[in-house]
DNA sequence: CTGAAAGCGCTTACAG
DNA sequence: CTGAAAGCGCTTACAG
């Protein structure tokens, strides 16, 4: 690999003036920026990033952590569409993307303290919001850019965030679904430690108290975002038929299969009994019978808008601000 | 940011010193490693991995290029499954991932070559091998290591690669329809132009020989892995029903979806009277009525393999050489 | 076991 | 517009 001394013994000139051709704004006589370059090419020279990077201080790079060890994590559509729309951004804006794993919501900080500390990227953003674990908290007090995807935990209120309207999204499905008469309502959500859930809940709440219903806490269940949990949820709900749901919100679409799983396995018909609504919109949801109704939550665009407000940030130097709210939207098939 | 020369001098010993207590391999007095350790715990203190990486020439860090531009590339379970197999063995062999996206397969070479002349990363994992671009020819002229997620072009043998027995898989399946008693099975391919495709081809004609069953052309069609790829499909294979496949193998499940569809607006049921078998054993495969049949590639281990090959080469300091076969399974369910 | 020095390959303020 | 020098924050061969 030749370097920029090369490049300037070839061309006769400092390596100096090698590096200001190629980082492009300084004022360099057309002449020499041809010697320049045409040694550049005999040598197949290319700049070092990382020694540019140690220079600048600045790395083109942002970090984000991904828990490798759920293996639900990569069969939810949540993943590709996150990485789609931060990639998408990365590209345009001329970045890359530095991940890392981690094996569990404690390692989460550990892995992205590890790359912000050791300087390897220019700023992260942080996927998960769990209400245990305090990895904004932790996060904040390097002062390096950071957003997150979710809604911040209460005492970080003032970092920079963009999520989708979950608590207004799931209330409106709540709404939706008392408009088509149903009066007992279930709520079944992933993991109730998650703010996501929590979030949903609430919408699930003022959806029902909104139409004047009544909730039963047997109602309000957790199927941890699995098939199985979806399947085990419909158990739990329905010990006594007569007050049983007519319908069910699921907090994610692999759920709701389980319920309707469940549903079937006790002769009860979707959607001629019981109405049924998922979230993510996944791949599954149309190809169901019937076809599941799901609130499409637009995980791509709240990546690049995450990570433009990033970049954004890097670019100005200052800690990333302010919030975005994307809204999902209802997609209608047969299950309601 | 503190640096090693602040802790060096609050310890009162020499940069170089602080160093080697953190770079590990070292012998160092008890003393002064306490004495070093508890100056960086005082001034919060991490090397700079930047630094470090200039200095040995080394960024733990490897490469991969991600064709952001085609929604359908992170709709398929291949990405994720890459992507998970990437990440579980960086993670466990302390490397991180440096993901680029790319704006289609012309451009995939030209970022990868990107990362790795401007030495970003010390290695790179390429992903698509397609026959009309010459991206491992144009890669391997660095010599920096570099392993293929897919077989090789004939040109480039002696890459290092692994991949899965999509030949002999697909025979098997071809093999295993005959058995039922198909005489007139249909490959329906995704993109002609890409080498996994071509391969599956070769298998279904080894199979459709080793059974004894004679090929008509119209029963080879490409559906670019979409679901109306699929679809269409249907439609050009079946302009004479008499002579019309009663069995299809797709190469992906999307397409395996919208030949489903195409045989029920016809009227055709399956797998009364038409049976089906897609690829990739995809999240919906399981939940479609009737149950889809697909072969089940193991992508998530592939993507393992081919990062230990890789890690592995980089750590020897030489050239990945060798390449791994793995199989792919046939997943029954109620399509055939 | 520890120090002093040179080097990794760039960038950029300072002169001219 | 171009050169000479110092610096980014580490590592490591060489002495002692």
């Amino acid at each position: 690999m030749s370097t920029i001394r090369d490049v300037a013994a070839q061309a006769e000139v400092h390596p100096s003036t090698v590096s200001r051709v190629f980082s492009g704004n300084a004022q360099i006589s057309e002449a020499t920026r041809q010697r320049v370059l045409e040694a550049a090419r005999e040598l197949n020279f290319q700049p070092n990033a990382i020694a540019r990077s140690l220079s600048v201080r600045r790395t083109k790079t942002i970090g984000v952590i991904v828990p490798h060890v759920f293996d639900g994590y990569f069969a939810d559509s949540f993943f590709p569409q996150l990485m789609a729309g931060l990639l998408e951004v990365c590209y345009e804006r001329g970045y890359r993307l530095l991940v890392g794993g981690c094996d569990g919501y404690q390692d989460e900080h550990i892995q992205a303290l590890d790359i912000l500390a050791t300087r390897q990227a220019d700023g992260i953003v942080v996927t998960s919001s769990r209400l245990d674990v305090d990895t904004v908290g932790e996060l904040r007090r390097h002062n390096t850019p950071l957003v997150l995807i979710g809604h911040p935990p209460a005492q970080h209120a003032d970092v920079a965030w963009v999520d989708a309207d979950n608590r207004t999204a799931t209330r409106r499905v709540i709404e939706y679904l008392a408009q088509k008469g149903h009066r007992r309502i279930a709520y079944v959500g992933g993991d109730p430690d998650s703010s996501v859930v929590k979030e949903r809940l609430e919408g699930y709440l003022d959806g029902m108290a909104q139409a004047g219903l009544d909730v039963q806490p047997e109602w309000i269940d957790y199927g941890y975002f699995a098939e199985d949990g979806g399947y085990q949820a419909v158990e739990r709900t329905r010990r006594d038929e007569a007050s049983a749901p007519t319908a069910y919100y699921a907090a994610n679409d692999l759920m709701a299969i389980g319920i309707l799983r469940g549903l079937r396995e006790r002769g009860i018909d979707v959607p001629g009994q019981v109405s049924l609504v998922g979230t993510n919109d996944s791949p599954e949801a149309a190809h169901l019978s019937p076809g599941l109704s799901s609130l499409r939550v637009p995980y791509r665009a709240i990546a690049a808008a995450a990570t433009h407000r990033l970049i954004d940030a890097i670019e100005k130097g200052e800690q990333p601000a302010g919030h975005e709210l994307l809204e999902s939207c209802l997609i209608e098939r047969e299950s309601v």
